[in-house]
DNA sequence: GATGAATGAGGATTCATTCAT
DNA sequence: AATGAATGAATCCTCATTCAT
């Protein structure tokens, strides 16, 4: 039943993969998921409506890499490597799905989800950051929500340049890596 | 440059904005240019063709703004100030049309020319850090190219959260000019 | 009968009445009556074979109106009178029901039922005919049977003139009424 | 240009006769008409619409019958008798169209264009008994123009009668013709 | 270059109908 | 008998694109 619509998100992450949004039909996503071309329809309203659906699953997907990469143990400032490193590292392997959701996104009126969406991996960072300043490791003045929101921001704007928009060469990844870790580290006024 | 091929961008800017870009027919951007329905492709392949020209023209206000805005004779921290003021009431004014140029991007192939498109942008920006670099003004580790692309995407992507994907209230946008300077700053390691 | 058959049927000419034939879909049908989606076939082959059905009560409507207004101890004049305000009557406030009956009627194979559905109505207007006739009142060439038939469809088309196909204002049902009750007295020929 | 629009309306009146309303597509119209399936949508917005325009045909041709037939120097019951034959006959040959004539007017909101359609058919009618009440020959207070409706649709719903509604026999025809004759002369009050 | 009527391929969407429960 | 989730055939209509003028 709910496996349903679990199916049809997954089937329509490999199509829009292989064929982008636009020229991906409704026939080629329930082909995939194995069902009625009407029973799309059950759980889904339109093509672009399963986008924040997807959207959804990218999230839940950068929060587990991150969760599996972050040594809670480590230097705050190794922490923020690891951390850098999960972002590129799910941004490179999705990078089509990280395109079509943004597409999908801004081509619709769900791009107000897309806060919501996002609240997760806010919250996460935020504690992250919250959990630092508190032992004394980030500078005094630092607001770790709003913080969390711009480093995030940074992160993924920085793997995106790398992966989506750019023609990067292969050292590029190297070398973006370190600047945005090196930016950061700044940013938040870490104390060695 | 074609006093129609102009005309064409600027109708499909208003057009796309108000009914979408998905919605919006050749037909409603040809009436609102006031021209023939075949001469639009005189101009342009196809309707998605017409967004790289847009983003063409938003790279251009946005520049318009900062160099209108940014006082070079002042304190570059006040120079930052203005930056993300000119930076945030462009993405303020046309938001619509910044949501509708990544979607039309990401949509087909032409994604990658994004970093063409930006290139006045970066270099720009490059030129602003590295004059203060040579001033004293900034750290000595720091790589004006890398950090100008950086600091760019930064100022964007909070603007973009503010007037974009937030509910966010009225006094958001005070918070998040102020968070995103101070964040610079540290960043960019600036000696008062 | 069936109770659940006779709330398909009474849903149906509500829905109907609403939406048109043409924009009514079963689901909306069966979501008044309250029912399953599956019970209606039970009971029905298809959306038009309900029609006949609501002929049938249409036909039943009218003729109880008939025998509630005709005074049959009154003159064959008033009599008369009173049989076009019936017909007028059940006619307005049907109007929406005959219609679609028609277009129900005619938009499938099922015209040819008509026969039978008005039958009742035409047994009960010969034989109101061939007892004015009997009793002189009316001229001796004519038909009962055939008249009634005549009689009928003048009433009817008059009153659907008035209510369905006109823009006519307020007054033309009186007119309408007096001009078909003056053309059927000379029609049948009646004596004073 | 609207020799299209002329084609549209008798390639639907062929289709329409051969598989009636219901199960004619839109395809089978314009194939018939040799025209681009876009095209149709030019000239009319859905199958139901090129209703009305077929309607304004039929009562053309009905017009031109009664024209051809009525001979004007006759004697007035000689000329309904022959005006009746002439309804009869335009009504058998085309009773498929008249059908669907009334079901997809019926079927629509286009119910209320009758009206208009009929307008030269009533006001031919209207003519033809002012002309015989002058001459003397109907009764003193017949009102020509509600009569014509009236007789209009006494003879075409009689013709009507014989060829759609009813699985009459062979004499139905002449039985019929006669009785709605008798029944008009008596009703208009001729003097002989 | 400019036009705009005509095209027709193409796919979303609907909804009557089924059938396992 | 009753249910209602699932089906998928069926067709409308759109709209980008063309091309004769």
């Amino acid at each position: 039943m709910d496996n349903k619509k679990e199916r049809i998100i997954h089937a329509a992450m490999e199509v829009f993969t292989e064929k982008g949004i636009e020229k991906t039909k409704v026939s080629d996503i329930v082909k995939k998921a194995g069902i009625a071309q009407g029973t799309f329809y059950i759980y889904f309203s339109s093509k672009l409506s399963v986008v924040p659906s997807i959207a959804e699953v990218m999230v839940e997907k950068t929060l587990d890499e991150i969760m599996r990469t972050v040594n809670k143990s480590d230097s705050f400032s190794n922490q923020m490597k690891d951390l850098i490193d999960a972002v590129f590292s799910v941004t490179k392997e999705y990078r089509q799905i990280f395109a079509l959701v943004y597409a999908g996104l801004a081509a619709t009126e769900y791009l107000q989800e897309w806060e919501a969406l996002y609240s997760p991996y806010y919250t996460w960072m935020s504690k992250f950051l919250s959990d630092a300043k508190e032992a004394g490791t980030l500078r005094e003045n630092l607001d770790p929500d709003q913080t969390a929101v711009l480093l995030i921001d940074l992160i993924e704007s920085a793997a995106e340049q790398t992966f989506l928009y750019s023609h990067g060469d292969k050292d590029m990844e190297a070398i973006k890596k370190k600047e945005v870790w090196e930016f950061s580290l700044y940013g938040l006024g870490v104390q060695k």
